[in-house]
DNA sequence: TTCGAATAGTACGATGTCGTATTATATGCA
DNA sequence: TGCATATAATACGACATCGTACTATTCGAA
């Protein structure tokens, strides 16, 4: 009945959230705000449907967010030029100062966990990640091309 | 700016979810009250605090999420002898048998990717998630004691 | 080119989750 | 024992998320 993937990675990730929580709420984000400063920071600007499928929140959960963040001046949205449908979400300039100070705990705890860990025990969690990807078969990041990333 | 350990899990989280949405929708229970029967058939009874800290509920939400439970005849809440404060949550008979349903498609899940998982993969992963648990310290589940367990 | 189907995002009412205050019980210490 | 403090759970109003319907745009095939 113990299962051996899905229950840690589930305690797992509830672990990191809680480590972060108070953190995070010194810098006046939640934690799925963080998590989303961090993203938009490594691969905005990005359209709201790809934010919304990476995070598992639905696109009209995702304007409201968005809607938020965009009050405090945290975000902005422009028109995707490759696709008028279409709105790119990114960092303003205090979104990537504020994203800047939410990376240094997350940084932290990074660092804490490679110090004890060893090459041969990162290549095996990494083998277990992508069997999940492979079994999931779940794309949740799709992969842009070279001229979708000039223009974006 | 990648994190090593941080996004897969993420990841890896996500995917599992989205894995499993169809065939919990099927059995008609969302992904977190699967979750959650898988829990107490595991570890049930249990008082309502523990399910939240293990699920990173609140515990008036809690409170929400078990009254339909319980409307639907999916667990009871009965006195915790040990703790006149505390309720004691656990399956009932419909809930017994609905987490063996629930428990097919995760069981195969797990299959798929043990399938693909060595046994130096296996430490690994094991490894890196007993450095987040060490790193984090944050107790989710708190050990009981024999006593506890007997009465409870 | 044109038309049907698919897709990106939003609006809005329904539902779920949260924060705070409250009640009841337990624990620790004078 | 008696009392202050901590803890378990709930009630209820505030707010976040969701499902559905809708508009605008794109894609593909006739």
């Amino acid at each position: 009945m113990a299962l051996h993937f899905l229950s840690p990675i589930h305690r797992a990730s509830r672990q990191i959230t809680l480590y972060l929580e108070a953190p995070m709420a010194e810098l006046g984000v939640r934690a799925s705000e963080a998590h989303l400063l961090g993203y938009l920071g490594a691969y905005g600007p990005c359209p709201v449907g790809e934010v919304a499928r990476v995070f598992g929140w639905k696109k009209s959960t995702l304007t409201s967010v968005l809607d938020r963040l965009e009050e405090r001046g945290i975000v902005e949205r422009t028109l995707n030029p490759n696709d008028r449908r279409s709105l790119l979400v990114e960092l303003s300039a205090i979104g990537r100062e504020l994203a800047e100070r939410v990376y240094e705990p997350v940084g932290e705890l990074e660092r804490l966990i490679a110090e004890r860990i060893g090459d041969a025990d990162l290549a095996g969690f990494r083998n277990v990640m992508a069997a999940i990807d492979a079994v999931t078969a779940v794309e949740v990041r799709p992969e842009r091309t070279k001229s979708q990333k000039e223009t974006a």
